[in-house]
DNA sequence: CCAGTATTAGAGTGATCACTACAAAACATA
DNA sequence: TATGTTTTGTAGTGATCACTCTAATACTGG
């Protein structure tokens, strides 16, 4: 056979996800890569084929696992209130290496890139409607367990859920206080939320 | 004396203010403001001394003509919820040349540039707070109307309305149904807007 | 060990980036 | 018309952009 790759793909992943998330897809160079993964340029396009494609592959991987371990972490709670109000005061402090103002690598690549780059656009809609989805399951719960009103549309409330969460997220760019953008946002689901 | 200057700079502004807000300012490049604006590179500098400078001047331009206007034109009616609901409802439509996900200049930029960039990040939050101000008021007649109670925070709602505004604008990149989100949105704020 | 194959390192591609140098041009004043 | 001052047109700066070429390298199956 041939020479065996001399890297952990889910490694290199990592890193590069750590600077899209930082810099956004155009503030990151191929240079700022290769230096976060260690790879030379050769390895990156003969590994991922382009800077587009390695984007995708960096939006998957930030879906799966760091959208997708605050979703088990908080949303598969046994009390799905709970776990909601808590999805959305730990989304500015589950932040790796501690950087602020990072925000949402999902939120900054639908304001960045959605209407130039209809690949990304339908990437990003998938990962927000797999959000949608985890809002709703954790709503009908609350449903079954009679803290919500049966009579309300779960999928209605996800996407207020959703708007509050997205612009939580910028706020959190610009604002000092978020804890009191966070208690602002509970406030205003607090028709789902407020009730404990 | 001298040579005058052969252009109408706040139709330049203008200009240069379409193409900010449609690309960004990382996607827009020196060029880019050239074409838009019929100016050579020299009159560009002369005029506004680099990129950065000629942003923030664009990010006056937006926050005096285009969100001054939606506030003069909603925010400053007779009745202040009806004003507010239609400047959600209307944040979409009234975009320049109809085109559609281009959002809000200063969403877009606080969500590129306000951790990069401290010059930026300080005239997208006095915007914001321009805009703050503005609900504050709105809600402050209405509660001299009657139409909200006196003991609820104008302040703490203003901050519901923003991370609402915010979020709707982040969504309106990726969502087909616009109008569904603006209702999720309202609705949302619906203790403040509901009643009517 | 050899042959075959995929990956690697490193230099280098043209294009574009923000920005500048410089002289011609265009005006107001005298 | 002559002078002084600022703007303008144009060419061009080094740096960086995403990306590629080529050959050495490292491994597997025989």
């Amino acid at each position: 056979m041939a020479r065996p790759q001399n890297f952990d793909r889910l490694k290199v992943l990592k890193n590069a996800t750590l600077v899209f998330w930082h810099q956004g897809f155009q503030g990151t160079s191929m240079k700022d890569l290769e230096l976060a993964t260690g790879l030379q340029p050769s390895s990156l396009y003969n590994s991922f084929g382009n800077k587009e494609a390695l984007f995708l592959e960096v939006l998957d991987f930030y879906e799966e696992f760091v959208l997708g371990a605050r979703i088990k972490k908080y949303l598969h709670q046994e009390d799905p209130i709970a776990g909601m109000k808590n999805f959305f005061s730990t989304c500015f402090t589950d932040l790796p290496r501690g950087k602020k103002g990072m925000a949402c690598l999902i939120v900054n690549s639908v304001s960045e890139m959605a209407i130039h780059n209809e690949n990304i656009r339908k990437r990003l809609n998938r990962t927000q409607k797999k959000l949608h989805l985890n809002f709703v399951k954790c709503l009908d719960k609350a449903k079954q367990d009679g803290s919500l009103p049966q009579n309300s549309s779960s999928d209605a409330m996800a996407n207020q859920m959703l708007i509050s969460l997205n612009g939580l997220l910028v706020a959190s760019k610009i604002v000092k206080d978020n804890d009191k953008m966070v208690e602002a946002s509970l406030q205003s689901l607090g028709f789902i939320l407020g009730q404990q």
